[in-house]
DNA sequence: TACAGGAGATGGGACGTCCAATGTCCAGAG
DNA sequence: CTCTGGACATTGGACGTCCCATCTCCTGTA
């Protein structure tokens, strides 16, 4: 990590910082106008004529703008602010894991590690803020995970869920969408591998171990099974990319 | 690959999942033709003609891949797949953080409160993995940063720095990037709505308690520096909010 | 050998044209 | 009067063409 500086042409990101300026200038002009999350922006040859750009331009800007979660672009109608939206964050980094699964699947390990710095990190908080109906919410997703575990129906879902109500006691929603990513990226990056022989009655059981600790407020006890969980999948991951 | 389920699709949706898809299908022959970081994609007219779509309608979905930080792409050139890069959420992030800041800036709230949770949640292992020469490296921008303050200059450059060696133990890129990220979301958005009097020294301070603990290789006593530190900056927040 | 500059390739951008989806609104049926 | 269906305007989606801007590489000259 001795580099501090990586070698830059000058001139070589000009046209990035073009069209990223132009993208900057859509977003300023949306807060300038005091736009709100659900009002619509100008129309795309209105913007075209006010930046003084093709449409053609503009119209590349505001897909990014899109794919990044800041507007929502609906055909024949218009373009609104976007509300909180992360999903854009997920192809970029499935692709990254996926590419990294090539040499050691070091970045995908490395998506595993942070999501479980987060959640590990967190859960203690989350036990402090926890309220009954909270906890009742858990229970009832643990509920419908081990039914479709008992009828062989994937997990995904439930696991989500679980994941989403663990931390809903923190009301952080950016914490909550990026907990979602990460965890869309690792089911994607599997399913693009084709996941080995699962156990599902195992996997419910882990979701149930984690809750019976977080009931009892044990802090501890629930970091150390959330550990074991993503060692998990760690393990799991680890298999898929050795082949 | 080319499906002909060209069917209808009445969802209100089906355009974003076009393009959705378009850039999947980049994604995808990227990783089946096994290219690797570094390496060329093919030009925009041979794109257009492979995927079957125009020129301008493939480059849409170059740009957000490029937005994504999948793809660099250099005018007069070519076409890349690109090393790690996170620039992208900046974008998003920022314009949320704006955005939400309007009102009671909740959305930069959570983001400090993530950056905290993962930070002070992670200094821990990067206490055990920590050697002589990331300490020495930590020192250094302390210095550095020090040096700064008594200048009267910015510590901003400095401070990110800081973070950035405390957990380049664990040697988690993501992490790294993700950290990067929220800092720089941050320090956009205190820009954006103008500083209030900043104390340079006090700052500089904190950084070397939490330095101080490192050393010691004192697990609590560093995280619990690093929530006071991060509990400063929420006080800032807050108070530039509130105007 | 070194440097300047041209050639060729490639992305950047602007229009213009037409297609497709969506919401609105009005006419006509009941 | 109410409801329904279709015409219509609006707006984004896509494509083709043309030309410009920029880069790398190679050639030729000093």
């Amino acid at each position: 990590m001795a580099l501090a500086s990586r070698e830059v042409s000058p001139a070589r990101f000009s046209a990035q910082i073009r069209s990223h300026a132009l993208q900057t200038r859509i977003m300023e002009l949306i807060l300038e106008q005091g736009l709100d999350v659900g009002d619509a922006l100008p129309t795309e040859s209105d913007l075209s004529a006010e930046l003084g750009v093709g449409r053609n331009t503009v119209r590349e800007s505001l897909k990014v703008l899109q794919a990044l979660g800041v507007i929502e672009i609906r055909h024949g109608f218009g373009m609104f602010v976007a509300p909180n939206n992360f999903s854009a964050l997920v192809s970029g980094l499935t692709f990254r894991g996926r590419l990294s699964l090539r040499h050691k699947g070091e970045e995908a390990m490395e998506l595993i590690d942070v999501r479980q710095a987060l959640e590990s990190g967190l859960i203690g908080s989350a036990i402090d803020l926890m309220t009954a109906e909270h906890l009742a919410d858990l229970r009832t997703t643990m509920e419908a995970m081990e039914a479709a575990a008992a009828k062989g129906e994937p997990l995904a879902e439930h696991d989500a869920e679980f994941h989403r109500r663990l931390y809903a006691p923190l009301n952080n929603e950016l914490l909550i969408n990026l907990m979602d990513v990460f965890w869309q990226v690792y089911r994607q990056i599997h399913e693009a591998l084709g996941s080995g022989p699962v156990n599902l009655e195992e996997q419910a059981r882990v979701h149930w171990d984690i809750y019976d600790a977080v009931e009892k407020k044990d802090k501890a006890l629930a970091s150390e099974r959330l550990q074991r969980h993503f060692d998990g999948i760690r393990l799991k991951l680890k298999d898929v990319a050795s082949r």
